[in-house]
DNA sequence: CAGGCGCAAAAAGTCAGACTTATATGTCAC
DNA sequence: GTGACATATAAGTCTGACTTTTTGCGCCTG
C-alpha cells in the first residue's frame, strides 16, 4: 500500500492505530505517553510524534495532567485515507465496506456525469481501454486481472470529473473494490451485466451524454448495493 | 473553530498549514527542519511534531538527506477539515467553495433520502425545529440567526442518514454555509423558496417517504449550484 | 568518454535527561 | 458546603549528542 515503516514512529502507528480504531481502547480510555514509549521501546520524542499524528485524525486527545483520551468514533477522521485503511484491516471491515458502498453510490454517478462534460480526449481514451480490459477478463477466474481495470476505470471516471473532493475518493474506490474482491461475495466472475454498464458508461461519457453516463453509473453503483443486501434485490 | 494554540506545533501549524495550502511553497519546494524551527523560533523538537502532523496530511514528504518536501495538490488529504479550513481561509477560497458545494449536491439528497429511512423521533422533532427557526428568521436581516439553524437543520439530515461518512460531512457543509453567508453572494434575506423547501424536507422525512425527501433536498442543493453558476439557472 | 565504485557531507531520525507548565484533585480553613 | 490554596502528575519544551540513510561527487578504471 503506502510505504510501510517510514520511521520509527511509523512503526508505533501501524499498531497502535488499527488497535485504536478497532475499539481495543474504548473511548475514554486513557493512555500515558511514558508508558506507551515503554511498551513500544521507542523513546519519548518518537512516541509524541506517533501521538501527534493520532491527534491530528482525531482519534485521541492530548491534555495536560490527563494524558492521552481516546475520542469517541464519531470524532475520528473518517475520511482519513490512513484511518479507512485501518478499519478495514479490523474487526468492523464489513460495516466500514457498507458505509464506504453508500458513498460510492452517492458520489459516483454525478463524478460520471460530470466527467462526460470534463473528460478529456485522453481520458476518453484511457477510459475504454479500461472497459475493454474488464471485458476481456471477465471470464475464466482472471479476477486480480478484472479489479486492476476495475479499480483503473473508476478512478479514471472520477478524476475526470474535474472535481478534487471526488478525484480523491479514487484510493477509497480502489479499497471498496478490493476489499470486495478478496474477501466480501467472491463470484466465480464477474456479473455480465456489470461488465456491459462499464463499457456503456464509457461510451456514454465520451459521447459526452451527462444523464446518460450518470444513470448508467448509478445502475453501477446499484448492483454494489444489493451485493451487500443494502438495497432489496 | 477548533482550539487555537493547543501547544506549540499547533501554532506553527497555525501559520504553516494555510501557507502551504495556499500554494506559498509550490510542490516540490524543499524545507529543512531546522531552518523551519528558526524561523518559529521553537525547538526542533516541536518542529518535528508539526511536520508529522502536515506529513500525515500528505501536504509533504519528509526524507533523509533530502528535507521536507511539498506534495503536488493532487495528493492532499483534502477531506482533512483543518486542510479545508486553511483553504477556505486563503486564496482559492472560492474554488473551493465550488467544490465543496458539488459535493455536497451529491451526497446531501442521498442522506435525506435514507434519513427519511432511518431517521428517529427525536431527530424528526430537532428537524422541524431547525426548520421553524429558519422560517422564523427568514426575514428582516437576521442572517445570522438563520445560518445557525440552517447548519443544524443540515447536519441533523446527514446525521440521521445514519451513514457514519455522511454524519462527518456535517462539519463540511457547515463551513460552506458559513462561507456563503459571510463572504460570497449575500442576499437581504434568504430565498423564500429555499426556506419552503427545508420545511417540506422536514415534512418528507417525518413522513418517512425518501425518494420525496431527496427529490427535494436536490431541490435546495441546485439552488446552491446555481448561487455559484455552477448550473446554468 | 562512459560507467561504476566508494567516500564524505548533509539532513532527518533517534535518544536521554533536565526542566517548565498547566491542571485535576485533595486539603484545609471558614 | 464553599472557597482558596497546596501538591502531585503528566504533558510540553528544550538542548545536545549521537546514528542512519541517502545523495552527490570525485576518482578510478575500462
Amino acid at each position: 500500500m503506502t510505504t510501510p515503516g517510514r520511521g520509527l514512529h511509523g512503526r508505533v502507528l501501524d499498531t497502535l492505530g488499527p488497535a485504536i480504531t478497532a475499539g481495543e481502547y474504548p473511548p475514554g480510555s486513557v493512555l500515558r505517553t511514558d508508558e506507551l514509549a515503554q511498551h513500544f521501546e521507542v523513546s519519548r520524542s518518537v512516541m509524541r510524534e506517533a501521538v501527534r499524528v493520532l491527534e491530528s485524525m482525531h482519534l485521541v486527545e492530548s491534555r495536560r495532567r490527563v494524558g492521552v483520551t481516546v475520542r469517541p468514533k464519531a470524532e475520528w477522521n473518517v475520511y482519513d485515507p490512513q484511518v479507512i485503511r485501518w478499519r478495514l484491516a479490523g474487526a468492523d471491515r464489513p460495516h466500514q465496506l457498507r458505509s464506504l458502498t453508500v458513498l460510492r453510490s452517492a458520489i459516483e454517478p454525478v463524478a460520471a456525469g460530470l466527467a462526460a462534460q470534463h473528460a478529456t480526449a485522453e481520458q476518453c481514451a484511457e477510459l475504454t481501454e479500461c472497459a475493454l480490459g474488464m471485458v476481456a477478463h471477465s471470464r475464466g477466474h482472471k479476477l486480480e486481472e478484472y479489479l486492476v481495470h476495475d479499480i483503473a476505470f473508476h478512478r479514471v471516471v472520477l478524476t475526470a470529473s474535474g472535481n478534487e473532493m471526488f478525484a480523491r475518493l479514487g484510493d477509497v474506490v480502489a479499497e471498496v473494490l478490493a476489499g470486495r474482491t478478496h474477501h466480501e461475495v467472491m463470484f466465480e466472475d464477474p456479473d455480465p451485466a456489470a461488465v456491459t454498464l462499464h463499457v456503456r458508461v464509457a461510451e456514454a461519457v465520451r459521447a459526452g451524454d451527462a444523464s446518460r453516463a450518470e444513470e448508467l453509473t448509478r445502475q453501477i453503483t446499484v448492483g454494489a448495493l444489493q451485493e451487500l443486501d443494502i438495497l432489496a434485490p
